[in-house]
DNA sequence: TTTTTAATATGATAATTGTCATGTTTTCTT
DNA sequence: AAGAAAACATGACAATTATCATATTAAAAA
């Protein structure tokens, strides 16, 4: 099994902000883990006990709506902490994470970093900034949400997937979403998302093959008001 | 000049967890001020150079959106703290502060408590909590954005401003917000706002006193799906 | 491979919400 | 107190989006 304090996965993220002491134990008290795509790594109402270390792969993060649809707030990448809030907050998950893909990933029970949040500065302070920056985005998201149509949030979406995530060789995005997972991410009815990606489609502003999505004119697209 | 470390308000924000000693140090460099109503504390942009304690009063947080409308994303009332995300990160404000009533507060400059913030661990969890519990409420709030209509979002809009800031002697909302300002919580022209305020009064769920709302059926309120 | 199931696609229509026009009331200013 | 300005209110209509129905295609299972 690897160990942290030789893993480079922790430089994208807060991890990196552990001392090597630190590091080792936490090394040594880890489970690894590997989640097949579609696999719910945690519900609503769980109680998560600990954070985990995204190695590969990606998870979104989704809330469900009474109307039974399944919101995606954000989507969570390789390099990046999942569960944070849980080494904060007592509460249970208000929200569920879904693997997108197959993952591989580090459990850290919050038992053995709690204290380190607590005693390392530098820790908890590179926490303290990851979290003002989700809540930054998470702001964005209300205004665009509020503000915007279907159309120019699912242009959004797709830049944002883009330019977040990269795209495989032959220029397709390499998160593949469902068309309802695009419906959940911008927030509205899965025919809705599939007819604006039609549009945009017939626009020369992206293409398909098969659901892979390959964005044709970046420009184009941010230029939809 | 009142010191911080008798103010009581500070109970009820992560002040609390400062040290005497941090306290008396601050107490000397805050300085305190009178907000008028209307006033806009600091815009979309500015570098907010410190954090704000509110003693008395409510200030809308909101972001202007293209479409020239200023959606808030969240109100701080007396007792809280105000641009807390400045002392973390070094970027300018995603959000742009107004005074929703006469207000008076404690403007605590970011050289004196950063370094408070680096070396008061139970400071600094308590400001991880606090942003922790800020996230969650973003999260429902894009799942309502998304999800919910214009219906459903005023009236809860009005349930929880009823529930977080309380009523007057004669029952009426304590925050005195315009037709305008509904609409920019919920996300809607405010002809629209205005169009189903009007309509909950003709079913009884309130009554207005000016433009003073008083909620009469809480049960109704919560009902509307 | 064949069958079955799920995902994608599109039309028709209804419901919701936005926009513009206009009138009324309230609040502010002088 | 009178006039001006802002906020509130409502109708008419247009635009957007949801819902339901129904193909079509792709993926999974037998």
């Amino acid at each position: 099994m690897g160990k942290c304090e030789q893993c480079i996965i922790k430089q994208f993220n807060s991890l990196k902000s552990l001392t090597k002491d630190e590091l080792v134990r936490i090394s040594s008290c880890k489970t690894s883990h590997t989640i097949k795509k579609g696999t719910v790594i945690f519900e609503e109402g769980d109680i998560v006990n600990g954070v985990y270390c995204v190695k590969d792969g990606i998870c979104k993060l989704s809330k469900l709506s009474e109307n039974g649809k399944d919101q995606i707030v954000k989507m969570v990448v390789k390099g990046q902490l999942l569960g944070q809030r849980s080494l904060v907050s007592d509460e249970s998950s208000n929200l569920q994470a879904t693997a997108l893909n197959d993952m591989e990933v580090c459990f850290i029970p919050k038992a053995e970093i709690i204290a380190d949040l607590q005693n390392n500065p530098k820790f908890s302070f590179d926490v303290l900034k990851d979290m003002a920056h989700d809540l930054k985005e998470a702001d964005d998201i209300i205004v665009n949400m509020a503000q915007k149509s279907v159309r120019q949030r699912l242009a959004e979406a797709l830049i944002y997937i883009h330019d977040s995530f990269g795209v495989n060789p032959d220029g397709t995005l390499s998160v593949l979403l469902s068309r309802e997972d695009f419906a959940n991410i911008v927030g509205t009815a899965t025919e809705s998302a599939i007819r604006v990606l039609s549009q945009f489609k017939k626009e020369g502003l992206i293409s398909t093959i098969g659901k892979q999505i390959k964005i044709e004119s970046l420009d184009g697209l941010k230029r939809i008001e």
